[in-house]
DNA sequence: TATTGTTATACTCTATAACTATA
DNA sequence: TATAGTTATAGAGTATAACAATA
């Protein structure tokens, strides 16, 4: 299948296939609640911390303020999330998760901890956390 | 910037952005030998080890054989590779460097060391190589 | 019948440009 | 003038379906 070809090492090719393998794991899991793994990090940034506007979102997760617009159109759509103009900022549109999306984030949020932990299993315990903090210091610059 | 939201400790979130940060530093070395990094990662995997199929080296890309028809044909119209009639089997397309596919080869190759090495510098060495081993386990669900 | 390569086509994800409203 | 949100549109990247050649 995958066999250790020199390609194999390169950590293009790593990221690519773990996210691939996560994807595998975490999709089926986040289907019967009706929402995709992008939708679920969207109720992950909204739901957590002071309520951020869809522009501050969208430079946290790294995509355009134009992709934002259709991401929140869907769970809007879905009764998830409400948009709200911000006090003080007329042009601001404020995004904070209605009570059904909030059952939905925590539920979301469960499922994820199920397919990293299935997707880490062949690593020791400290081996996983490291691995992440490994990643956090990398994604950061520092 | 990126902060330290709950969100930017999910592996989904970590292995987007390491993509990202790489392709950042890993393109702009690409671009004056002519190719994108997903031709390397194709030019990579067909001058490493006895020559591949198109079926072949898409298995182990983890692309559609469709998509893998349209890069060889990019690599094809550069005179970087060639397709080759499978001796033995009439249906198969042998992939095999040219000469001036395997000096772009070297020469992207070292590009990718520099990049990867750029990503990995906020780490100490032992934790780089421990990375790159953790991500291999957890790719080969092993 | 099954597999490999190919083509045509469609779908997803994303970004760019231009507009409205607010600052 | 500049920023936030929006819309329309276009460009990657990818997959599905159908076909020809070969097994």
């Amino acid at each position: 299948m995958s066999s250790d070809l020199a390609v194999t090492w390169r950590l293009g090719y790593l990221f690519k296939h773990a996210q691939l393998r996560l994807a595998e794991l975490a999709e089926p899991r986040y289907a019967p609640l009706g929402i995709t793994g992008r939708q679920l990090a969207l109720l992950t940034l909204f739901g957590d911390g002071p309520p951020l506007s869809q522009q501050d979102g969208a430079v946290r997760l790294g995509i355009d303020r134009t992709t934002m617009v259709a991401l929140v159109d869907e769970l809007e759509d879905k009764g998830l999330v409400r948009r709200e103009v911000a006090p003080g900022d007329r042009r601001k549109r404020l995004v904070t998760l209605t009570g059904e999306g909030e059952r939905v984030r925590a539920a979301g949020e469960e499922a994820t901890r199920q397919a990293e932990a299935l997707l880490l299993e062949p690593l020791a315990e400290g081996d996983a956390d490291r691995l992440r903090a490994a990643l956090h210091r990398v994604v950061r610059g520092e």
